[in-house]
DNA sequence: TTAGGTGCAAAACCTTTGCCATCCC
DNA sequence: GGGATGGCAAAGGTTTTGCACCTAA
């Protein structure tokens, strides 16, 4: 069972009210000042627990191991959350939403990238 | 400029030829079946040759800190590779995705992430 | 000839973990 | 009391780098 701290509060206090996206790093540097010696170790299970209670998103897949891809061509990719596998996703790549997001917003948009998230066919419920 | 060499060759075979979306561990063992003696480093050094030539992609932003994100519910992000920052891209979240390729493929499909890349405001050439 | 590449090992970097004291329920 | 938590520091895993020696152009 998960219990309450003030640690985990202001980590949560923190990243909500961040409007970056923040690295662990950061948010250790802000709850510092709160907190003067939480450490860094509590930063990292208290981001860990937000994020399996589904309160937080984590970006990105640091952590895990690069992977990489013969094909240089832009397309989507499948990863399953038990084993791990990627999968090439079939399909055409959208290239139109690059240009739409670019006038939307005005940056210069070079790619886009899909991943997908779920659990391949062996390793079904 | 960039020179030939069996290593860069023999990494680029091995990642053509692959069928699954290897580590950096994994290409150095079947590597290392042609040339023993090559080392991790240079594998490496290597893959991001290739990937700064084009010539192949890498999957995700591993190597890059985790960056976490007070919203929970999913939506899209732009990060710009100039300065690293990472934008919330408003819109829609098109959930449909999800199910069009869960039938497609008979996976299980529970989220996808889009991220978009380019630069920003700020760091226009 | 010479700038670029390689092997090796050490360093750097981010993240996780073990241990023990502490705090809630 | 006893499981959950936190601080600290050490360990762990991946990636990068310094250095001296090669090698392709």
């Amino acid at each position: 069972m998960i219990r309450k701290s003030k640690q985990k509060e202001a980590i949560f206090k923190v990243l909500k009210g961040a409007t970056s996206h923040p690295t662990a790093e950061w948010v250790y540097e802000q709850v510092r000042q709160e907190i003067p010696n939480i450490s860094l170790g509590t930063v990292y299970r208290g981001l860990k627990l937000l994020k399996r209670n589904g309160e937080i998103l984590e970006l990105g897949f640091a952590g895990t191991q690069s992977r990489f891809d013969g094909k240089a061509e832009n397309h989507y990719h499948f990863r399953c959350l038990k084993c791990n596998h990627i999968f090439d996703v079939e399909g055409p790549v959208d290239k139109k939403i690059n240009e739409r997001l670019a006038q939307k917003i005005g940056f210069t948009v070079f790619e886009h990238r899909l991943e997908f998230h779920g659990l391949c066919k062996d390793c079904q419920p």
